[in-house]
RNA sequence: GGCUGCGUAGCAAAACGGUUAUGCAGUGGCCUGCAAAGCCAUCUACGGCGGUUCGACUCCGCCCGCAGCCUCCA
């Protein structure tokens, strides 16, 4: 039975569908203006592996993500660059592709854009106007009442009154309440802008993802993820948006990932301590990535460094040496092990503890390598459970003679070669020779290692 | 100041009111020509102080430390 933490009541819930058998599911995605950083990839990698494990028990599962496409930070960007703000977003969506593909992780069934949600936006602007819960300000913008609003905060567990008590906010002339924030902004010259009932303008950020959300997968839909620092105000204010608008209950189940920290500091681009994801790439293959993300609860902090991608670098190479050489065809699939990480996925998607049921699973394997028969169930069954978590699908021996930069064809074919030269001295019992290649190799980086059956194969350090 | 959440062995990271987490690293052994990989064994834990309990890392209270949100942020 699946349990989800749920940000809105602060528990573990049993997760029931609105409707049997399906889930709908929608997840902030990024602001495009720069290239995904890897709190960015925490995203899209945390979501992604619920989406593998919803649809993994059967769901019929609608996942949208959406794009942010226009904002003050885009618009000023494009400014800079001196960019065409379409050709920018774009540039950008097609690195976030990249990325996520990169990461092996899937697409989202939708992908909405903010710039082409402007009807909807506008649409829900009037209700949320004809309402009362939205009022134009004297400077043209239009703005929610928060306090018309009455469950407002009930999401971040903040009141009202404690916001105001702890202001920070710019006091603004055009608002009623300096927690009223802006659905709609007058357009200033050289800015994009649409047409609307309160004249040329474009949306504020947090009625978009009202729209699109609402728009793809209904007034009332299962799950809305997304980082922890979206939880206030910007999933507080969609909550106030879509349920003062439509009058049904927004969302079921709120989920928040954690952080990626660099020396117990939030990785961001305002502090600007963030590594992009093709930066890293260049460092780490991206598996390594992946695995390093799924190793802690996603609801933790990460603490990124390159000692930690060091490490989940050295325990995925411990996986797919266990994999190497391995038949995967079988269908049967070990009861015990599946049993045990589906009861750990099942858990709010503990993935730290599905990943220590692959290691116990590989030790298995390793013990049963003169086991055919039962080899080749336990390694399908690995390879299966690991697909789950979007890991363990390369071929092992490409995996572990890869590296994170391309290396140029021919270097295989003279390890191969230097391997083969190695093993004709061994069994001329020249072991000086031997060692000599072997100790060569290792400096470049390649480690041999000779199998029981004489043979010998190496793999990239 | 208000509101969240966290503090586990050398590092990382889980679970659980009483029993092995797991990975990396260390130590001893097996295997190997020697290695590597693998297997077996093994050493390091639950921030501090109280309380509840037959029993607490696990529940409760207080204290200390850390992070996040309260402004754009995944």
């Amino acid at each position: 039975m699946l349990k989800i933490y749920n940000t809105l009541t602060r528990k573990k819930e049993t997760f029931t569908p609105r409707v049997a058998g399906k889930v709908g599911m929608y997840v902030c995605g990024m602001t495009v203006y720069d290239y995904c950083h890897v709190g960015h990839a925490r995203v899209m990698v945390v979501f992604d592996t619920v989406a593998r494990y919803f649809r993994y028990l059967g769901y019929d599962l609608t996942y949208v993500r959406n794009v942010t496409d226009i904002d003050d930070k885009i618009i000023q960007r494009a400014n800079e660059n001196g960019e065409d703000i379409g050709q920018l977003t774009e540039r950008f969506i097609n690195a976030m592709h990249e990325d996520e593909r990169a990461l092996s992780v899937l697409p989202p069934d939708h992908e909405p854009k903010a710039t082409q949600s402007i009807p909807d936006i506008i649409h829900m602007i009037e209700v949320l106007i004809a309402k009362g819960l939205a009022y134009v300000g004297n400077n043209g913008d239009v703005f929610y009442a928060v306090t018309k609003f009455e469950n407002y905060g009930k999401l971040s567990g903040k009141n009202i009154d404690d916001l105001q008590a702890g202001e920070r906010v710019d006091v603004d002339k055009a608002k009623q309440n300096p927690l009223d924030f802006v659905l709609w902004k007058m357009a200033k010259i050289n800015e994009p802008a649409w047409e609307s009932p309160w004249g040329l303008g474009r949306p504020g950020w947090h009625i978009e993802c009202s729209a699109m959300s609402t728009c793809c997968l209904g007034n009332h839909f299962d799950i809305h993820g997304g980082g922890m620092d979206l939880q206030f105000p910007h999933h507080e204010n969609e909550i106030a948006q879509s349920e003062g608008a439509t009058g049904e209950t927004f969302v079921n189940v709120w989920m928040h990932n954690g952080f990626v920290r660099i020396n117990e500091e939030k990785m961001s681009k305002s502090l600007g301590n963030f590594f992009t994801v093709r930066e890293v790439l260049k460092q780490y293959k991206p598996e390594i990535i992946r695995f390093f993300i799924l190793s802690s609860h996603y609801r933790s902090p990460l603490n990124y460094s390159d000692e930690q991608l060091n490490e989940a670098g050295s325990a995925l190479t411990r996986l797919y040496t266990a994999l190497r050489d391995c038949d995967v065809s079988s269908l049967a699939f070990e009861a015990d092990y599946k049993a045990r990480f589906d009861q750990a996925m099942d858990d709010d998607f503990n993935t730290p503890v599905a990943l220590a049921v692959l290691f116990d699973l590989a030790r298995e394997l390793n013990k049963a390598k003169d086991q055919p028969e039962k080899a080749v169930v336990l390694a399908s069954t690995l390879k299966h459970l690991a697909s789950l978590l979007g890991l363990l699908q390369e071929d092992p021996l490409s995996f572990l003679k890869s590296t994170a930069t391309e290396v140029d064809a021919d270097a295989d074919a003279v390890i191969d070669q230097l391997v083969q030269e190695r093993l004709a001295a061994k069994q001329a019992k020249n072991w000086a020779l031997a060692d000599s290649i072997r100790d060569n190799l290792k400096e470049q980086g390649v480690i041999v290692e000779d199998a029981p059956n004489g043979n010998s194969t190496w793999r990239r350090d």
